[in-house]
DNA sequence: TTGACCTTGACTTTCTTTGACCAATGTGCT
DNA sequence: AGCACATTGGTCAAAGAAAGTCAAGGTCAA
């Protein structure tokens, strides 16, 4: 078997062991694995890329680390199905109880959800007729939550 | 960890204990966290910046200190100044300008500007009769906008 | 046999730690 | 007031600790 191939089964198993999240230090993991630093990097670049779905941090000098995340495809997909979910109108109160859930599930953080919140308010439509309202809130929720989809 | 980690840390502590200003002694701090004084200098220079949002004063001589001030004056300032100038209508073009702007002098990051963008693009008000769309999408964006303060 | 993928190591860049020496301020004495 | 001394913080450069880059050579399957 290759070494670049125990190097990123090793990489693969942290994450899958931790949450999602590998973080090495390269020079100890080139020597636990018996390979030079640089095989480390190698492995990186072609297996770890953002197109197949890693997101990959470095710091160099003391302390220096590498950490490698997978993108979390679960969040794109939880996010479509409320988008699919959400239909021609959606009232303050559900809204709120997405989001609450949303925030719950890690599925947004708390600046996205107030944001959120605050672009779905009751005080934000107060110029709208309420025969409007819900419909508006309805577009305006999906096309935020359409961005967060990567 | 880092020892330059524990002295942002510990500084951070402060200044969040506080209320957004810590005022520290350098030698003390040193000798409590155990590192050399011009540790703590480097740690300021690297990590509390201006560029980051930190105004940094000091005193040498006897009761001298090094007083560290968060400043999220200049953003909160920034954007009550944007939120005084939008008036009871904003159209798409100029909320489009605005965001750009903000993006571009650092006020809000790309994620809060795409998803600020969503909420006022016009997609998002196709059941609200033109009439009032420049009135929600104000509204909207100053709802949202505040939600940045502080 | 050749092109794509792997391996290796020399050299570079970035960040951290430390210590020697410098500058400013306060205090007390004359 | 002026001077000596104590008390702080500031600067800088050297050494250390990681990670990054790149190019030369090796391997292997189609």
């Amino acid at each position: 078997m290759r070494i670049s191939d125990l190097v990123a089964q090793y990489i693969n198993d942290i994450i899958d062991e931790q949450d999602g999240a590998a973080e090495i230090r390269r020079n100890e993991l080139a020597t636990t694995l018996g390979c030079v630093p640089s095989q480390i990097n190698y492995v990186i670049t072609s297996r770890f890329t953002p197109e197949q779905g890693y997101i990959v941090e470095s710091r160099r000098g003391g302390g220096g680390y590498i950490r490698i995340t997978r993108i979390n495809t679960t969040r794109s997909g939880a996010i479509m199905h409320i988008v699919n979910a959400i239909g021609k109108t959606l009232d303050k109160a559900t809204a709120e109880v997405m989001l609450t859930n949303m925030l719950g599930r890690e599925i947004i953080d708390t600046r996205t959800a107030r944001l959120m919140a605050a672009a779905t308010s009751e005080r934000a439509y107060a110029d709208v007729p309420q025969q409007y309202r819900d419909a508006v809130r309805a577009a305006v929720f999906k096309n935020m939550l359409l961005t967060l989809v990567n």
